[in-house]
DNA sequence: TAAAAACGTTGACATTTGTCAAGAGTTTTT
DNA sequence: AAAAACTCTTGACAAATGTCAACGTTTTTA
């Protein structure tokens, strides 16, 4: 459980071992099930949340009841809602476990600690956010610039693993249709 | 000129009079006339570039000659294309002048220099990219979540200044929509 | 294992949006 | 000052997408 995220550090960077013990000496685990919610609307996120195994959607629900995906964080991903950790302010959004999941929680100021204090760490983080970063600017080209159509195989493209591991309405929701116009979408697309 | 970014840097961090000027031992100031292209499609983009003074926006164009404008960067602001300086790979986008520009840039490497040697600078960028992150976010969520007209709407509230120095085919770019549909929006709008 | 919930598809229809073309007003360039 | 380029609007029409409802299938739950 633990040594997931061992392993993912030490992937990414060559920490020294006691500072890797020092991090998961206030890491938290908490174990979801399928529909678990590990933030609901409402709430203060209050953690940096890594997916030692399992799976979970963000997303929000607007006006109509209609649900809006935000993101998916499989294993060795990490979730949360940044915007209400650094604001405190309530989140817009719910994280809901899609399948049984461990999660590994540190506490904001714990980790904002274990920044300071740990160089790698920081810069560890950091990229991470720089790749996240990335992403979004990939997603928001895609949004603005392609059809429907080009959005879908775009998603399967870049998330082959993601697209076979979520229901279809869910990849609609995240590239911003209806569930309907994805599966006529789909069945034009196998008739060439 | 270089007054801008000196008042900038200090606003947000108190960095030692002679870690700033290290900094600015690096810059390479360029002056760009309405028009002129700070990058173009297919170059690798190798610099940091904060905007001083004027005004540039970031586009790419597709296979019908549409264009897609990812970001406007007024003054006080950073630009760039981050994909292309990451991974030296050619950028898919065109940095423009809106209005003439008065950029200061500093290259990869002494960018990454400075960024190891002065941690308060690492720091500050990192909020930036950080904010940046977020400002993404909130327009991945628009995107998929709100109708044209909330689109424009949430895009007047959010950058007033911007949408009143740009022209309003430039905002429908932005958040993905033909001018025609944005005047149409806006006319019925002006009904009620 | 029976009932309930979730999922994907399809039809019918309404709504939204895009496309193309024209024109009037404005700004920029020469 | 005239010409050119740009900007916005509008009409007519086509194309794309959303909505609502129904249905069969699969999966989950009790």
């Amino acid at each position: 459980m633990l040594e997931v995220f061992k392993k993912y550090i030490n992937d990414k960077t060559s920490l020294p071992e006691e500072d890797l013990n020092e991090i998961l000496s206030y890491a938290i685990i908490k174990k979801l099930r399928r529909r678990q919610f590990l933030l609901q609307e409402g709430d203060i996120w209050r953690y940096n949340a890594f997916i030692c195994s399992g799976f979970v959607r963000t997303y929000s629900v607007d006006d109509k009841g209609t649900e809006h995906i935000m993101n998916f964080s499989p294993e060795n991903y990490w979730t949360g809602d940044r915007e209400s950790l650094t604001n405190e302010t309530p989140s817009k959004f719910n994280i809901e476990a899609l399948e049984n999941t461990e999660v590994l929680l540190i506490k904001k100021q714990d980790f904002e600690m274990l920044c300071k204090k740990i160089p790698l760490f920081n810069n560890l983080i950091n990229n991470i956010l720089h790749k996240s970063f990335l992403t979004s600017q990939s997603r928001i080209h895609s949004s603005i610039s392609q059809s429907s159509e080009d959005k879908y195989n775009n998603f399967v493209l870049k998330f082959p693993t993601i697209a076979n591991r979520v229901p279809q309405h869910m990849i609609a929701s995240y590239i911003g249709i209806s569930p309907e116009t994805l599966s006529r979408i789909r069945s034009q697309a196998t008739k060439k």
